[in-house]
DNA sequence: TCAATATGGGTAAACCTTTTCTCATCTTCG
DNA sequence: CGAAGATGAGAAAAGGTTTACCCATATTGA
């Protein structure tokens, strides 16, 4: 605890001055291969870490970054945060998680707190990509990245493909040989279920029935029953706005006997993995590549504050088919 | 962007000395109460913001403290963290968020990273109580409180009260009236179910049935068609492990005609909203408070950092009963 | 009226690292 | 052998803030 070695120290001990310990140890300037040895020699067994305060001061830089985010639930968070942190580690930048609810002043405090600490750029991130952020983030002497919510029109922004995700799930199902496929999906305000709706009618056609509900797993069971009590054919192929949906059309199903996936494939989407490979059985499900996205946010962000130019406008990455086996045996498989 | 308003700008704009504008905007020092409103404004004027660098290099604190997790799902460590988070912001302190899995190496990645950032502390967080993280975080120069996860024996270590939450959930089924009470919980290898399991005997007496084995909704089912095959009774009041396995049990009971709360009570554990509420009745339960558990890891891990005196060993902190509907009307309503 | 004491505010050092000059020594070539 | 260039390494400044120390001026008491 008490006084950290400094470079003073690791100059002192190996016999130079402290700006041939400097250089010596961030590989700069010019000196005999054995000084440059020696002084990192002896800096390692000192334990001597640069203060990066006494650094930050200089470089006006704190390798740091904020991450805001208004899921306090972390279920879209904490996979884009997991991705950011893996892609930022290794340039020794770390990340400041502020979890600001929806509350405006929450996220003013935790925004500035964010600037006070100098952070070199800051990433928005959300729960859904439709939402902004009750903060203004504009006109901040940072760069700022949107992962997974909404930014403002010239800003950076990343969200996942929902259209390419839908498409490949409803693909699948179309492959499968399945002719009557119906989409059970959330509420028809959400961006995200309208783009997924918009890939199913591509490929099934304008009469595809698209049922709007709720995220919940009861929507799915009352979907079910909706489509059983309307006295038309039983879909062979079901096609679900999330897992926890899924989950309940599959658990309707069994309930009433129809066997998932013989006599009907679900797919998912999330591969929300706690819910998606405890269903009986495993859920097939689109997986959003949060983690992939965190990682491009990371790099993107880091990149603004580095100066290096950077394409604005709304970059959308692709999703992908998680195979379990609610579907049945695939085609490739 | 260009160049942050400094307090040297304040001063000469304010026509004082940056020692006279330091003071009047820290409250310390001797002037006039004009001077130092007048600076005060200026500061706000041209929305001066210290240089947080410059300011912990002097003072040798970052105002920032590392949070150091394995559960990478966050279900357990997001409100922990978020805890953390709202008892840290007052104090202009903020929280680094480090996910490092079960990877040792990751860990001291990490963990060097925070030293580097000069951390003012860490607080060491979990998936369970009774593992510890795949680092050592002894020795280190800054304190360490170990918040939901095995700290070393003369560590700060806060954990919530298990034997004492399952207490409340138990001796609740009994002021219901409820007489035959058994036990649905996960692998016995986890310290948690062996003190739910001991408080739940200490009120049924020894010869309460424990039944042991996963954390998922499946071993709920399983459970309840076990307790039915073995052909005893079946029982009014069923404490489960957590809402999962409840959500289990629950599901299963209704699938067999068993209704819940009338035939049967059920009690969850973890609060978990997503699954707690969703469930049919949804689930009364025991909320192991670990937002509060949080603020406190942080607060402790705050007073720590300035020297203040911490009590060592381990602090249990209690849990409370959700009251929701599976258990039926309960006596205080 | 003069010395002693508050009172208000300025000067400069300190925190630790990086980096720009600058200088001394060694090598090499004419 | 002398000068120019290459090479290695040190001195010092810079970065923004806090604070110990110091110095004026105003006030008080004798």
């Amino acid at each position: 605890m008490a006084g950290r070695t400094r470079i003073y120290d690791v100059a002192s001990a190996a016999g130079v001055s402290i700006a041939t310990a400097s250089r010596a140890l961030n590989g700069s300037g010019r000196m005999t291969a054995e000084t440059r040895e020696r002084v990192k020699r002896v800096a390692a067994e000192l334990g001597f870490r640069p203060n990066a305060m006494a650094r930050g001061l200089l470089s006006n830089r704190s390798f740091t970054v904020g991450l805001l985010t208004n899921d306090s639930y972390g279920r879209f968070t904490l996979p884009v945060m997991a991705g950011i942190s893996e892609a930022l580690i290794d340039c020794g930048v770390s990340v400041f998680l502020c979890a600001i609810e929806d509350d405006p002043a929450l996220g003013a405090v935790h925004v500035d707190a964010m600037l006070d600490k100098q952070v070199d750029g800051i990433i928005a991130s959300g729960k859904r990509i439709d939402r902004r952020l009750p903060v203004d983030l504009s006109n901040l002497p940072v760069p700022v990245v949107y992962a997974f919510t909404e930014g403002p029109a010239d800003s950076v922004t990343l969200v996942s493909d929902d259209f390419q995700g839908a498409h490949e799930a409803v693909e699948w199902l179309l492959r499968l040989g399945r002719k009557r496929i119906v989409h059970v999906t959330g509420p028809e305000n959400f961006a995200s279920v309208r783009l997924r709706a918009q890939a199913y009618r591509k490929l099934v056609g304008e009469g595809g029935e698209v049922l709007c509900g709720e995220w919940s797993e009861l929507w799915g069971h009352a979907a079910v029953e909706r489509l059983l009590s309307s006295g038309g054919d039983m879909p062979d192929g079901i096609f679900c706005g999330n897992d926890q949906i899924a989950r309940g059309v599959v658990d309707a199903c069994r309930e009433r006997g129809i066997d998932v996936p013989r006599d009907v494939s679900v797919v998912g989407f999330d591969n929300w993995e706690i819910v998606a490979s405890v269903t009986r059985p495993p859920l097939t499900t689109v997986d959003m590549n949060l983690r992939t996205l965190g990682r491009e946010a990371g790099l993107t962000v880091l990149a603004l504050a580095e100066g290096k130019p950077v394409e604005r406008g709304i970059r959308k990455l692709p999703c992908e088919l998680i195979v379990r086996e609610s579907c049945g045996a695939g085609p490739r498989a």
